[in-house]
DNA sequence: GCCGTTTTCGGCCCGACTGTTTTCAGTCG
């Protein structure tokens, strides 16, 4: 059993708990051990076997006792009697945005639901407003989180999608005749969600390449078999398409099938002025002469543009900056110097400072900037101004020992309702460098959530707004925020928009960037990380940044500390 | 249920918003 099974029983043994209105420290208790278990670098059993568990952060004698006999029994007999009095689909029922435990229970006990169909089903009926706490309203608000969670299934996200991409990538490249493997599709172009993964290869014996590939471990269910093209259903429900074909048309064939879509279209176009026809299999001229090309620099080349980068081509004016010679040189994670958005177990992160210091170390990072969220955020563990002077203390012992690596004194200021942080202006004044964030009052309306902002904005000590448009893909809707506005009021006052780089963010996306680059706005980008593995999402956030059109010089973590720090507001 | 350079027991859990309320419960981050 490995650590992300393990974890997730703990998981559920928390909602499980928290739905029969278990002890919040307690339900909080279970939930933190799971985060701490999921993320720990060493499996839990080797850990286990040489009687170690209890180094484990957050694991304490209770939780150790209980890994013991999941480990020596493959089972848990605490957890199979919760799930007797707590059924399945009472547990999903909690993904709903806007159903928490007591309103699953609630629903579970007076209607008898016990899955998203059954309440989707009731609220129509208009049967929600029925119940004992419950109005229309409150039924209109299920109804709209169910909608919000269809419109993403069938979508994954980026970060869940690309790692299983890679996987089968290198899985394919050693266990079979596969030459040039390569993940095509929106994948390809980065998109923050994707609907399924579309892979290419060349190959002399196809057969071999597709047997291999619907024999892979995390296939679930084979949908179709054949030698050019096969399609299976992975055990997360992702469908994975692979196509086999032959070198010659490698080239288009990865063209065509990375889109998008529109810009496709207007390369067709373009090339019909060239009097050429583009097709997936090649180029055609009015005489019935094919082009092949093998590689995609071919296919652009061919009617006189530059290669353009996957990730810009969204239709978005890319084809004409290539016409121009006006591609932009895309920013790298080569070009990244440090991550600008780290938390530590200052507050609800799960490793120390030093701890990831090391890790961005080992990264190559000349530094990081700590973001430890403030004592407005109580439920992550907020600094109050005495734990920022802690910190203080031990960034400046951790850098004595680390140098030249340079761990950054900052944090992750709340923007309270009314646009005031929640961290005097003379504790801010101290810091390296201020993150500011909306963390609660997401709904307030366009002029009032604008003004809250643009209020942090313009604070002198406020270098950097962390994820602005405050939406979580496939959970929440951005804020209504006037962006225009915040793009014109970060410019004038020099202040950095992040892009946030954890996958149910990203936050800002390529879109964003565009527009803030277009004004003049420097840009950070920043994993979010709440444990070291976390520091490795960056290239999430530098495929946005790309997305935006970004050039290195557009992204304030690609410069050294001391020519930023001339650069900052502060 | 975890944790401890003030503690082995008593903290840990804050603030805002929403929808249902007429003084509060539930959800979220």
């Amino acid at each position: 059993m490995n650590n992300k099974e393990i974890s997730q029983i703990f998981r559920e043994i928390a909602d499980m708990l928290e739905i029969q209105g278990g002890d919040f420290y307690r339900v909080n208790a279970y939930r933190r051990a799971a985060d701490s278990i999921e993320h720990h670098p060493v499996a839990l059993e080797e850990l286990w076997k040489e009687g170690r568990l209890r180094e484990v952060p957050r694991v304490g004698e209770a939780i150790a006792k209980k890994i013991d006999e999941l480990l020596s029994t493959g089972q848990l007999g605490y957890y199979e009697e919760l799930k007797e009095q707590v059924p399945d689909g009472v547990l999903s029922l909690l993904t709903i945005p806007g159903v928490g435990p007591k309103t699953a229970k609630l629903l579970h006990e007076k209607l008898g639901l016990a899955s998203i169909p059954e309440v989707e089903h009731a609220a129509r009926e208009e049967r929600l407003r029925h119940l004992p706490g419950l109005r229309a309203r409150s039924e209109e608000k299920i109804l709209h989180g169910i909608e919000m969670l269809h419109r993403l299934s069938g979508r994954s996200l980026l970060g869940t999608a690309l790692p299983i991409a890679q996987e089968i990538v290198e899985r394919l490249r050693a266990t079979s005749p596969a030459e040039n493997i390569v993940p095509v599709g929106s994948l390809r172009r980065r998109k923050p969600t994707i609907g399924d993964i579309d892979i290419l290869a060349t190959t002399a014996k196809p057969t071999q390449v597709m047997s291999a590939f619907v024999k892979l471990s995390q296939v679930a269910e084979v949908l179709l078999q054949g030698d050019t093209k096969s399609t299976v259903i992975l055990d997360n429900g992702l469908q994975v398409d692979l196509r086999v074909l032959s070198e010659e048309r490698f080239g288009t064939l990865m063209q065509y099938f990375t889109g998008s879509k529109e810009h496709n279209v207007q390369l067709r176009i373009l090339a019909l002025d060239q009097g050429l026809s583009l097709s997936e299999y090649g180029y055609k001229k009015e005489d019935g002469t094919e082009i092949t090309c093998p590689t995609e620099e071919e296919v652009y080349e061919t009617i006189g543009l530059p290669w353009i980068p996957p990730e810009m081509r969204e239709a978005r004016g890319e084809i004409e900056a290539a016409r121009a010679g006006k591609l932009p040189q895309l920013v790298t994670d080569g070009d990244i110097r440090g991550d600008f958005h780290v938390h530590t177990n200052y507050s609800d992160g799960v490793h120390t400072i030093e701890e990831m210091a090391q890790a961005a170390k080992a990264k190559g990072y000349d530094y990081i900037l700590l973001t430890d969220h403030t004592r407005g955020l109580g439920v992550a563990g907020g600094m109050t101004p005495e734990r920022v002077a802690e910190q203080r203390a031990e960034i400046k012992w951790v850098n004595e020992k680390l140098a030249p690596f340079r761990v950054l004194a900052g944090a992750e200021v709340e923007i309270r309702s009314n646009g005031t942080l929640d961290l005097p202006d003379e504790v801010l004044a101290e810091m390296d460098l201020v993150v500011a964030a909306i963390h609660s009052g997401l709904r307030q309306e366009r002029e009032k959530i604008t003004q809250r902002m643009l209020a942090a904005i313009r604070n002198p000590h406020v270098d950097i707004i962390a994820h602005p448009t405050g939406r979580l893909l496939g959970q929440r809707e951005e804020i209504a925020l006037d962006f225009e506005a915040v793009v014109r009021e970060a410019a004038k006052t020099g202040t950095i928009l992040e892009i946030n780089a954890q996958p149910n963010r990203l936050d800002l996306d390529g879109a964003h960037v565009m527009r803030a680059i277009q004004e003049g706005v420097l840009l950070s980008i920043g994993t979010d990380a709440h444990h070291m593995d976390g520091l490795g999402l960056m290239p999430l956030g530098v495929a946005m940044a790309r997305r935006g059109w970004a050039e290195a010089k557009d992204i304030a973590n690609t410069m050294n500390w001391e020519d930023l720090k001339k650069k900052v507001k502060r």
